[in-house]
DNA sequence: AGTGACGCCTGGGAGC
DNA sequence: TGCTCCCAGGCGTCAC
């Protein structure tokens, strides 16, 4: 469930945690928490050993450490990932996979994932951003954001208006749970073709999406359960501010109509009947 | 090239 | 009580 605000705040956490620092050592305990680093643990581990962390950069819902190699540590916290900065001495969490140490032998950075959905791998470049993430859009809240290209890419597909919110290569940042949240507030429903929206109507939806991140940034994220925290293991409180998602029965907050639950991409999508009336 | 389906994972909860 | 099944869903890969 990290998606743009959750990640963001991890990102905050790491500018704080790590930036600055050297590593001196890396443990990897399971290598599929590595997978994407073809060249394997060893040269995972090697590759940051020494190295100095110069910042803590995100693009969309990835996050990399720019190195003093030029590397960058890049990771993705998929479906359950943590990255969480904790005194060495610590208790072992359940799902660690991955330990950095530091040259002051302060606190450590750990890796925990349950469902093993993300991931790290060592990349080269990390400037502006790693060619590996080439492919990942800006986000709405990046101010070099392209707003009316993204009017434009947006009425050209021809596919449904959740399907385009969810695509990271139109727009980063945006999960199941924002993009119920952005359709909410526009009050068009997910399967609106979008190559008939107008274009002031696209322009609507992506002022909504700001919104709504903006607002969960601020918030720290939204958190359901233990799997998302931030840096210092602390859950968001964005969850309260939800109007559809995950409110399956409950009376929609503008018209009292019980929100429905509709199957969508083998996952679930949430909104409101009324105010989301599904197109024909 | 754009579009959409699929598989990867584990723990918690429902149902029997 | 213990078993089975279902659900959460981002993203790389692949087929059309």
């Amino acid at each position: 469930m990290p998606e743009l605000p959750e990640v963001e705040t991890v990102r905050l956490g790491l500018e704080r945690g790590v930036a600055g620092r050297t590593i001196a050592s890396v443990d990897v305990g399971h290598p599929r928490s590595v997978r994407r680093h073809t060249a394997g643990a060893g040269d995972f581990a090697g590759r940051l050993a020494g190295r100095t962390v110069l910042s803590a950069q995100r693009r969309g819902k990835y996050l990399w450490l720019p190195l003093d190699s030029g590397d960058a540590l890049t990771g993705h916290l998929g479906m359950s990932g943590q990255l969480l900065v904790v005194p060495a001495d610590s208790p072992l969490q359940k799902h660690l996979h991955v330990r950095l140490r530091f040259t002051d032998e302060g606190r450590e950075l750990r890796f925990v994932d349950q469902r093993t959905f993300g991931g790290l791998l060592v990349v080269p470049g990390g400037e502006p951003v790693p060619p590996l993430l080439a492919h990942i859009a800006r986000d709405p809240l990046d101010p070099d954001f392209d707003d009316e290209q993204f009017v434009e890419r947006v009425r050209r597909r021809r596919t449904g208006l959740k399907r385009a919110l969810l695509d990271q290569t139109l727009v980063s940042g945006i999960g199941n749970i924002y993009a119920d949240e952005t359709l909410w507030r526009a009050q068009l429903h997910g399967e609106r073709a979008t190559d008939r929206l107008s274009r002031p109507a696209v322009r609507r939806v992506l002022g909504h999406a700001r919104e709504v991140l903006l607002e969960a940034v601020a918030a720290g994220g939204t958190s359901f359960d233990a799997l998302y925290v931030s840096t210092d293991g602390v859950s968001g409180l964005f969850e309260r501010s939800l109007n559809a998602y995950g409110r399956e029965g409950e009376p929609c907050p503008r018209c009292g109509a019980p929100v429905r639950r509709e199957s969508f991409m083998n996952r679930s999508s949430f909104s409101c009947p009324r105010c989301q009336p599904r197109p024909r």
